[in-house]
DNA sequence: ACTGGGCCTTGATCTAAGTCAATTTTTTTG
DNA sequence: CAAAAAAATTGACTTAGATCAAGGCCCAGT
């Protein structure tokens, strides 16, 4: 559905030019234990849209994500649905030690996996302490991310939501710098409104009501409802009810 | 304010007749790891209602509750709260690697430390592998309790948000056997209702009116406002909005 | 170039939970 | 044990966001 780069053939892709090695849960790794996962490794690439794993199902694998965007959600019996988590690349799909998948994966965008076998990556965690080290700080960096959320979802209110939202996706596209937070910023949301109104708690009338609230005081302009362009980045900060530079700490 | 075991004196006591030695992060390490532990460690007690640490204070020390109540919350400028943590015995406070704190961490009850200071406890951290290895155990742990928050805190109405945070409180006090769920079940809450609505992202008087709600519908009944007394759990279970035997994966 | 199906927007109305304001109950303490 | 402080309840009223219900836009495929 989007620039999803040339599609990589899955075999044929050698760690070294793998666009995540430096953040990825090998990044730690040394050129033997690369060697270790390098052969163990698998690609595989599921169309936007599709689920990957399903809340219940037995995890047969893990892995990283390596080019696209997948969610991570929660349904209720009624259909009542929280997204958890955005799972963007490098970042890591499922919990080594569990046997069930707790969340929904499902891929928003295309999105291909280098995937592991479960268990024998378990084994690996034990024999390669840079693994279990990035995995380690992975899990208590989204552990923060999962927190400030928790404060997004029980305290914000709308419009804070969604200047909240706009401004981590800017950021997790790298589009922002934080020298120059005052220039003007413009990048592409890959969700849509409904992906959006999951995130954040609200319905997706709310979203839409709310984005074009933010037009409407000229904090954002918008082309073809999916890309946004800011003009005064400090701005739409503001509007996030966090403060200053909020989350640019350490 | 509550029945705070008698009080440890810190120097004293020995990592053998620690009532936490089975959960926290010290769990997996053998004799010769505990000695190095045993070493470094030092208890401290914080009365009720104490500030632990402070959100952006810088982070000398990092450890484990041994008994007590302590919450992790996060303030927004104009005041609004939230709860992103409730730390019982055995959890961990503290971020290895982070300078500073993110979050603010209070005693709620009295509550004892077992304390490290932060720099040679991440030296531990490298040096004994099986301190890492709860440590993520632990992370994951925390982050998956985290996910199911979101999902209370993005999409469950006032009541079930009450009946979660029972369910929740009843089982970590290990009052609930998965076995013995349809019996009566008693237990107190360690909460006021302002920290618990600052933890379910409601205000004091909607958790005081429907906590009220529950008693008028024979779901629970009260004594002095903090002890709760369940007649069927089940029934409770299911005003959780949570399907059937919610979070007893794995 | 037309049409069908996702998306998205917009309006009217409803309601769960918030706000404001007492009052009562419980706990603390001098 | 009385008085003060803290915690909890209860009521009246307001409101942010949900719900219900049309329509409009856009591009994908024939």
């Amino acid at each position: 559905m989007n620039i999803t780069s040339p599609v990589l053939t899955p075999a044929s892709v050698s760690c070294n030019e793998c666009p995540i090695k430096h953040r990825a849960v090998c990044a730690y790794c040394e050129k033997s234990e690369m060697a270790k996962l390098e052969g163990m490794k698998s690609y595989k690439t599921y169309p936007a849209g599709s689920p990957i794993i399903f809340a219940g199902d037995q995890m047969k694998f893990v892995g990283s994500v390596v080019t696209g965007v997948a969610r991570l959600s929660q349904t209720m019996e009624d259909g009542r649905r929280q997204m958890v988590g955005l799972l963007l690349p490098s970042d890591f799909v499922g919990r080594p030690g569990r046997t069930y998948a707790t969340f929904d994966v499902e891929a928003t965008t295309d999105v291909t996996l280098c995937r592991f076998d479960r268990k024998p990556f378990e084994k690996l965690l034990i024999d390669i302490p840079h693994l279990r080290e990035r995995m380690l700080e992975m899990a208590l960096d989204e552990l923060d991310a999962a927190r400030e959320w928790m404060l997004l979802l029980g305290r914000k209110t709308a419009r804070e939501k969604i200047a909240s939202l706009l401004t981590i996706i800017a950021r997790r596209q790298n589009v922002v710098q934080t020298s120059e937070k005052y220039a003007v910023v413009h990048f592409d949301i890959n969700l849509t409104r409904e992906a959006m109104s999951e995130y954040l708690g609200l319905t997706l009338e709310t979203v839409s009501r709310q984005i074009n609230a933010l037009k409407k005081d000229n904090l954002i302009e918008l082309e073809k409802k999916r890309h946004v362009v800011v003009k005064d980045f400090a701005r739409l900060l503001a509007e996030t009810g966090d403060d200053e530079d909020g989350g640019f700490l350490d």
